[in-house]
DNA sequence: CCCTACATTGGACAAGGTCTAAGTCAAGGC
DNA sequence: GCCTTGACTTAGACCTTGTCCAATGTAGGG
């Protein structure tokens, strides 16, 4: 049984054919995948499981924390199993491809008192933008 | 007559009174519409401003480099007239609320070379989150 | 003032995402 | 091992955001 899957049965999860197909098909580097990304590789390996279970399920692990939410285009949300180790993310603009990065520095302290307007300021996100190699001429 | 106004005539729009409306919607400092927001204050103006001119307008104004679309959260695209000068963006986590900051150093420079993969990066987007002042107890 | 290419409109359509009522099943208790 | 029950899943309706189109309107040059 995965880390994951572990941690969840703790938690008081219902272990079901649904949530470890889910879970299985996040699991590895550099994912980031749609819902419905989420959704086609899972049936491969459950061809009943339902739209709305995926979308339960991903909601239900970002609460945990398990899981993070990003939107890096103006598209469908992605879903990163990367949550445990902080990081940021360097994106293709022409394939959508995205990678996990980890620049030096702490961008936090790069935003003086006078920049944050009363705010109490929790964290920071990075988004890198270019082209990959194979969308390269 | 705005500068904005000035620089689409002078590039060949017709200036027309939907036009002119959600120009003069856009005017400000640390503004962030989504596209029915900008349709609803257009509305108050000129009551039968239709959906689909307000997303061709913005749409147009993005391509003439005239507006920024920002999607810090998970929602609808927002529109940022502040397209001029680089910024980024500092993000209340209650409200939504948006303002423009401008962080000392180079975010582009913080991602050594060992940590791009082959990518050609032209730029970077730096996303900081909190609790605003409003919305702090 | 006319003409026409450009602009606007309402509504159909599509994708991403949420919600619900009804049926199903994991797992603790016996 | 079986029962029971509350948690889980399902299909599909529905909502929001955004795109597209054919019909209609109009800015602005001549
Ligand atoms: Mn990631
Ligand atoms: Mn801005
Ligand atoms: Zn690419
Ligand atoms: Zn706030």
């Amino acid at each position: 049984m995965s880390d994951l899957l572990k941690r969840l049965r703790e938690r008081g999860w219902r272990l079901t054919a649904q949530r470890r197909v889910v879970a299985e098909v996040l699991a590895g580097d550099h994912i980031h995948l749609t819902a419905d990304e989420v959704h086609a590789r899972a049936t491969e390996r459950l061809p009943e499981i339902s739209r709305a279970t995926v979308y339960n399920t991903l909601g239900e692990l970002v609460s945990l924390g398990e899981l993070l939410e990003v939107s890096t285009d103006h598209r469908a949300t992605r879903y990163d199993p990367n949550a445990r180790r902080p990081h940021h993310h360097l994106l293709c603009d022409r394939c959508g491809t995205i990678r996990d990065v980890h620049p030096t520095g702490d961008a936090l302290s790069a935003l003086p008192e006078s920049e944050r307007f009363g705010y109490t300021v929790s964290g920071v996100e990075l988004t890198y933008r270019g082209i990959c190699p194979d969308c390269a001429v």
